[in-house]
DNA sequence: CGTGAATTGTGAATTTGGACACACCGCGAT
DNA sequence: ATCGCGGTGTGTCCAAATTCACAATTCACG
C-alpha cells in the first residue's frame, strides 16, 4: 500500500488513460447530447451501456477514469455530465481550426454543422492552387497555403484539417507543424510522419469501406 | 496435439478474427500501395512496422490469421502481399455502393478518387429533397429515395453510405437494410439501431476532432 | 554445394483492457 | 426515522491482444 500521494482521482489522476477510453467519451457526449433534449434529467450506466452495446461497467469504469460525476441510487444528471466530458474532452470552449485543401472534402467541411455544434469552427480555408485561392467558400475567403505562416500568425490556432492529395500531404503536415499547429486531422490516405510532438489523426473513408465488405463478405457473429 | 482437421491456416481458418486485426490490414495494404510504384519488390515485416509505428511480431502475427503469405529470409513480395489483402478484404472486385444525401458531404463523396481506386464505386446518388432529384452530381443523376426499392432492384448494391441529418439516419438505415444493403456507412452522429444482421461502421467527424483537442490538451506520451 | 545472414511463423510470457461482484451510498416510501 | 431499492465506485478476476524469443527456412555468395 504506498501513501496516498497526489493520487486523487478527482484532481490529476495520472493513471495513464487508454486511448479507448477518451473515444468511448465522445460517443457517451453523443447520447446525452441526443437525450437531454428530450427532457430527460438523469442517466444510469446500465441504460447508457444498453443503447450504446457496452456494459454497465465499463461506463462506470470509464468515468472512474476522471472522477466521481454519478450520484448513487439517481445515476448522472445528463447536463452535468455534459458538462464534465466537454470539460474532459477540452471542448468547453471554442476550437478555432484551419482547412487545408479546399476540394470536394474540403469545401464539404467547411460547410459542416456537425463541427460548431462540438465547438470547432473552421475560421481559415487555404489552398495551393491560385485558381482556389480568393474565392468563396461557406462564407471564408480561401487564403494562399504559402503565406500559411502569417495567416495563423496570433491566430491561436492549434489544429488542423489537411484535405489535400497524398502526394502533398506530407509536405502539408510538416510545415502545419512548422506552425505551431499540434493537432491534425488527416483525410489522405498515407501515414504522416511528423515529430511524437505533433498529434495526428487519420480518416481514411477508404479504408473503412473496406472494413465494410470484409465485414459483409464474412457474415459471421463476431462484431 | 489437434488432428490438422480443416484447419489449414490458408483456407478458411476459423479462429475468430479480431477487428483490429482487418483494420490493420487495411493499413498495411495502404502502405504496400504508396511502397509498390517506388519500385520496392519486397518488404519484411520490420520494415512494415517501422513505417506504420507498430512492431515486427505484430505485422507477422496479423497475416498469420490468414495464411502464410511470407517468405522466410526475402520478406513478403508486395504485388503478392497486396493480392492477397485485397482478397481478404475482398477488395478484389468491385463494390458498387449507393448514396444517400447529396447535400455538401454527400457531393463530396461521390467525386471521391479514394474510393474507386479501393474498388469501390458509387453507382446511385439519392436523395429525399427533390429539388436536389434530378440533378447532376459528379456524372451521376440524383435519384428519389422515395423510390429506394426500384432504384436497387437488381443492382447487386450491398453497400450503402449514409450522408443525412441525424434525424432521418435512422429511418434511412432501416429502409435500405430492407432493401437488401447489408453494410452501412453512416456519417450521422447517432447510433443506428438495426437488426445484428447489418454491419454499421461510424464515421463523426466532430468525435475524432474531439479526440484531438484532448490530445493537445493532455500532451503526454500516451499515443 | 555448403555456409552465413536474413527473415518468417509461432509457442510462451507479459501486458492490457474488460467483466464481474459487491460494499457503500442516497433517496423515497411507509 | 427507518427500511429497502436502485445505482455508483472499485477491488478482483478473466480474456484478449501484444511482445518476446527462437526454431525453421530460404537465398546469396563463395
Amino acid at each position: 500500500m504506498q501513501p496516498p500521494l497526489e493520487q486523487s482521482k478527482t484532481s490529476g489522476s495520472r493513471t495513464r488513460i487508454p486511448k479507448s477510453v477518451v473515444r468511448r467519451l465522445s460517443a457517451y457526449l453523443r447520447e446525452l447530447q441526443s437525450l437531454e433534449p428530450q427532457g430527460t434529467e438523469t442517466v444510469s450506466s446500465s441504460q447508457l451501456a444498453r443503447r450504446l452495446g457496452w456494459t454497465d461497467a465499463q461506463v462506470r469504469k470509464d468515468f472512474a477514469f476522471f472522477g466521481q460525476f454519478g450520484h448513487p441510487g439517481v445515476g448522472y444528471r445528463c447536463s452535468q455530465l455534459i458538462g464534465e466530458i466537454r470539460r474532459i474532452l477540452a471542448t468547453d470552449q471554442q476550437w478555432p481550426v484551419v482547412l487545408v485543401g479546399c476540394g470536394n472534402l474540403g469545401q464539404a467541411l467547411v460547410g459542416y454543422r456537425g463541427f460548431a455544434n462540438q465547438g470547432f469552427v473552421i475560421i481559415k480555408a487555404l489552398d495551393i492552387d491560385p485558381e482556389v485561392v480568393g474565392q468563396q467558400v461557406g462564407g471564408l475567403t480561401v487564403g494562399s497555403f504559402e503565406r500559411l505562416e502569417s495567416e495563423l500568425a496570433g491566430s491561436g490556432i492549434h489544429i488542423g484539417i489537411v484535405a489535400v492529395p497524398s502526394a502533398s500531404a506530407q509536405g502539408v503536415a510538416e510545415r502545419l507543424v512548422a506552425a505551431g499547429v499540434t493537432g491534425i486531422l488527416n483525410f489522405a490516405p498515407i501515414k504522416l510522419n511528423l515529430p511524437p510532438s505533433a498529434h495526428v489523426i487519420d480518416v481514411d473513408l477508404a479504408m473503412e469501406l473496406e472494413q465494410l465488405s470484409y465485414a459483409v463478405v464474412n457474415e459471421r457473429r463476431n462484431d
